[in-house]
DNA sequence: CTAATTGCTAAACCTAACTTTAGGTCAAGG
DNA sequence: CCTTGACCTAAAGTTAGGTTTAGCAATTAG
């Protein structure tokens, strides 16, 4: 009725282009936090419009959801990020980004002085760089290459 | 007793620093064949050794298991990479890498453009580019943006 | 007023790439 | 011969990021 109510989900998605499902998800991590109306249905401020694009776009540079819940509470008052927030943020995006270029980059660069070698041997071989694989990966499904599991 | 025996599967794992259950389960995945001893324990060729660095680096790249499979079941006889295998091999790793590169470039380039900007606008922000992400995440958990479920 | 739409929750399911567990067998050293 | 330690299988568990299903309530269009 009134006409500031809020959002329904429905509509958030619609305008996100993110699931219905993907948004209580992302309530359940903390993500966003919409009130009830008196139904107990989910209301969104038009502010987490934004909150999400914020959230679609980190993932895109590789952050967990974890990561980006950590980011958007490190905001004073715990807002949605503001022109100036974002310069900041974007900082640290630029570095994450630079950093996995250049992990690939060395990667090719040490492709490059493989080809035509073949030799694939554990001790000598370029290519054989758990360090860098955890670099790139971030933390894999479970252990990375240099954890020690049993058996 | 004979020298010639093959390798056990502990031995495998402490040369390639696999753990002993990922073995296995690249066994299942079709990746290595080894064959039984009489009491029905696996043994391994010393080509496995080979083979399996082949795998821990094609992973490297970003490889999933079925594909690096299907890459080994490729080489003419099924044999284990040679040099000159490897040699064709390698120029199809470092067009993947080309391309992720070129990816995570493309989406620094849209950050520098966007810094300061702050619009974060899901019309018009030029960081929102779901071709990008489906490109660098080769295919994520499920859904891709852009893909459309229900409710 | 009522049907269709939309929303709600909890729990199970999904993929990839493994690990862990449980319950037993094999092999090698002394 | 006997005791470790290495191996075996099958099945269930793990993580991330969601989706699907089932069964039911609230809204909204007509």
């Amino acid at each position: 009725m009134a006409i500031n109510d809020g959002l329904t989900i429905g509509a958030l998605a619609t305008r996100t282009g993110l699931a219905v499902s993907a948004i209580r998800y992302y309530e359940a991590q903390g993500l966003i936090k919409p009130w009830r109306n008196g139904g107990g249905q989910r209301r969104f401020a038009r502010a987490d419009l934004r909150r999400l694009s914020f959230v679609m776009i980190a993932q895109q540079f590789g952050f967990t959801l974890p990561q980006i819940r950590i980011q958007l509470e490190g905001l004073p008052n715990g807002r949605t990020p503001t022109k100036a927030d974002w310069a900041a943020i974007s900082a640290g995006f630029r570095d994450s980004l630079d950093a996995r270029i250049t992990t690939l980059t060395k990667l090719r660069d040490n492709l490059d002085g493989c080809i035509g070698c073949g030799c694939l041997s554990l001790e000598a071989c370029a290519l054989y760089n758990p360090q860098d694989k955890a670099a790139e990966n971030g933390q894999g499904p479970r252990y990375l290459m240099g954890d020690v599991p049993s058996n």
